[in-house]
This record gives C-alpha cells, sequence and structure tokens, in this order.
DNA sequence: GTTAGCATGTAAGGAGTTACATGATTTT
DNA sequence: AAAATCATGTAACTCCTTACATGCTAAC
C-alpha cells in the first residue's frame, strides 16, 4: 500500500467481493467498514469507481430495475479485481497499522490470510506501543509545565491507547488459538427487490 | 470555526500566546496540543506562520542567538492576534465537537470561559451519543448479515465510545462544581476522591 | 568524519470535501 | 403537496504531505 488511497480501494473492492452493488448503496455499506463517520461524499466515490473500472477491476453495468429515476449503475469485481483484492489483503506494509488502515483490514479479515493476520494484528500493537511511549514522554516532560486540561488530555489518550494494547493481546491470543481454516461463507446477498 | 483549517490557526495562536517561539520549537509543542500523531508537516505550517503574520494575528522577529545556522524567527501575538484567538476559544460551531476540534479546544480550556467549556463538553459528549446510536444501529442490522470480525470491530468501536462519554459525564460534573472563576492556574480536580 | 538534529523554506502533487446540477420515487 | 430519500455526476476549492534545497552544529 504505496499511496494513501488504497486503502479506498481496498475498502471499495472488499465490499464489492461480498455482492454487485451500485454507487449509492455501496456508500452505504462502507460505512460499516470506515466508520460510520469519515464515510467517504459521493463526490469522491464516483469518480474512484470509474478509475476502478478504467483499471479493470471492476465492472460496471446499468441495471434496469423498471422504471427508475435512472438506471443504477452496477458494479462487480473482475478477476483482476479479484486479484488486486488479495494482494492488497496480502501487504502488510508499515501504513497497514495506521488508525484507518488497521480498521479496514480489520474488518475483511475473514479472507485475510492467517499469517497475514497476526502480522497486522501485531504490527497494529507495537505502532500503539510507540504511542503509549510516546504519551508516557510527554507527561514526564509537560508535568508542571502544562495546565491540567492538557496533562488529562494527555493522560486520557494514554489510559486509551492502552485499553487499546490489551485488546489487541485478546485478539491476539485468540487468533493464536484459531484453526488455520480460511473458511469464509459467502453470504450471497442479492442486490435486488422485488419490482412493484 | 467555519474553516476546517481554523483548528490550526487556535493550535498555533493559543501556543503562542504562552510564550513566543520559532517555527520549529513550535511544532514540536503542537505535538501536544494535537496529538503526537497526526502534528502537522514543516510544509505546512511555515506557509501558515506566513499567513498567520500577514494577517497582522503575529509578528515575525528574527532573533540572533549568537552565530547560528541560521537566524531563527520568533513568532509573537499581537494584539488581533488574541483577539482572534479569544474569538476562536468563544465560537461553538458545529465543528467544535469533532474528534480533531474538540482535543484541541480542550487542550486550551485553560484560557477558556466558564459556561464556553460547558457548552463545549456537552456538545462534544450528545456527538458522542450519536455516534453510539449509530454503531448500535449498525450492529442490529448487521447481525448475523456480515462476518464476526466486522461485527467485533464495530462492538469494539462502541464500547469505545462508550467510555469515552462516560469520561466526558466525570468531566461536566467536575466542570460544573468548578468555580465560575476564570483564573489561568485554577487547577483543583477535586472530585469525588477516593479514600486515600 | 559522519550521522543526527537544528532551522527555514518552496513546488508539485495527492486526496478529499462542498456546492452545484438534475430528476424520479417514496413517505408524511 | 411537500419533504425526504434515491441516484449519479462534475467543478472548484481546500488543505495537507512529500520531496527537494540549503547549511550549520552537536554527538558518536
Amino acid at each position: 500500500m504505496t499511496r494513501r488511497s488504497e486503502v479506498l480501494d481496498l475498502a471499495v473492492l472488499g465490499v464489492l467481493h461480498d455482492s454487485p452493488l451500485h454507487g449509492y448503496e455501496l456508500r452505504k455499506r462502507l460505512g460499516a467498514v470506515l466508520g460510520p463517520l469519515h464515510s467517504i461524499s459521493y463526490g469522491s466515490l464516483y469518480p474512484r469507481l470509474k478509475d476502478l473500472e478504467a483499471r479493470g477491476l471492476l465492472t460496471a453495468t446499468e441495471a434496469d430495475g423498471g422504471p427508475r429515476a435512472r438506471a443504477r449503475i452496477v458494479y462487480q469485481l473482475t478477476p483482476e479485481g479479484k486479484e488486486q483484492l488479495q494482494l492488497l489483503l496480502d501487504d502488510t506494509g508499515p501504513e497497514a497499522w495506521d488508525d484507518q488502515v488497521f480498521g479496514v483490514r480489520y474488518a475483511f479479515f475473514g479472507r485475510t490470510r492467517s499469517e497475514v493476520r497476526l502480522r497486522v494484528l501485531e504490527g497494529r500493537r507495537s505502532r500503539l506501543e510507540e504511542q503509549v511511549a510516546a504519551l508516557r514522554a510527554a507527561l514526564s516532560r509537560t508535568r508542571d509545565r502544562l495546565d491540567s486540561y492538557t496533562e488529562e488530555l494527555q493522560q486520557h489518550g494514554l489510559e486509551s491507547a492502552q485499553r487499546e494494547v490489551r485488546w489487541l493481546d485478546e485478539l491476539i491470543a485468540s487468533e493464536r488459538g484459531r484453526p488455520t481454516v480460511n473458511a469464509h461463507q459467502n453470504n450471497s446477498v442479492v442486490e435486488d427487490e422485488p419490482e412493484s
């Protein structure tokens, strides 16, 4: 994941792998992956879909759902798209432990190879440890030098980070105890409603 | 705070209010306010300082610290700068509850008027409640429809948000119990004392 | 003596948001 | 009948990062 934007590619490709969707619906599903907040805007999503199509990673087909306001355009992964998705899932560059990126990666752990899962979790953990160290250093440095509010904020940040580390420890433990099966039930949520 | 970028203005002005600094040092201090991560880059900071100077909010003076590599440029708030800082501190537009923005605002609570403090804390709280509601809705919607990893992620997000709400409740309570003095160095967070 | 840190800046590019434009359909 | 939601898209703008350029000083 050289470019930061590949996170979005991963998210889109990952969601679309479950079931083909049109842009509007896709954006809503993206919310579950990117977090209800910082979900992407249409002004950003639609051009991106065009781009992914141009790169041959997905196909766009007009689906006539009857007399619709506008023909919905359903996007679907091509074999190249699936390949690229696998590549992105296997990639464990240093950006994989970033807040944003980690969340998306974790959401797709069901399709991620077991060793990769472990590597991502451990990378994320050490990233958080760094953060804990930085906050501890900041706290001891600023003690009595900044007002109590700034200190309280850093203290709270520290505790959050520490809780996050403990959470990861649990995940890592449970990951190690998990059979190496790569099973993922492909719930085919067929996108189409009965016409009325 | 109409523009998102006014957060940076607030951070810079706020830090510079404590003591005049040159860019390099300023950036380090900014780390305590913006969080050790997502501190701004020089490529962003220096032009911004020029801009603030052009707007008359601060003055730039070459400080000769002896035979230095390069004359350090010390930035200092002008009266207009202090005014603007006060305006930003008093502003409680809806962006004031954003993750990023809230952190910066909280860091400067020592210089914020008591009522504004309360408004910001409560705004932040209701923002987080919305988030909790959104996550709960997402969880009940996706139950059994998405794989366990996505669910675990949302569950974790939910718990974090809930803890954040409790934290804010404590802050609000302690804010209410605080004398309305606007004194700068008013650091006595004496709420419920555990038996010590 | 070489690496790391101090110190300031510019130019190019990346990545996203907001505002606008358009129009049908479902809900109230 | 009005308002919200569905649905797609473009253009302008905002704001940040990266890479580059420069050169001193302290530490190893």
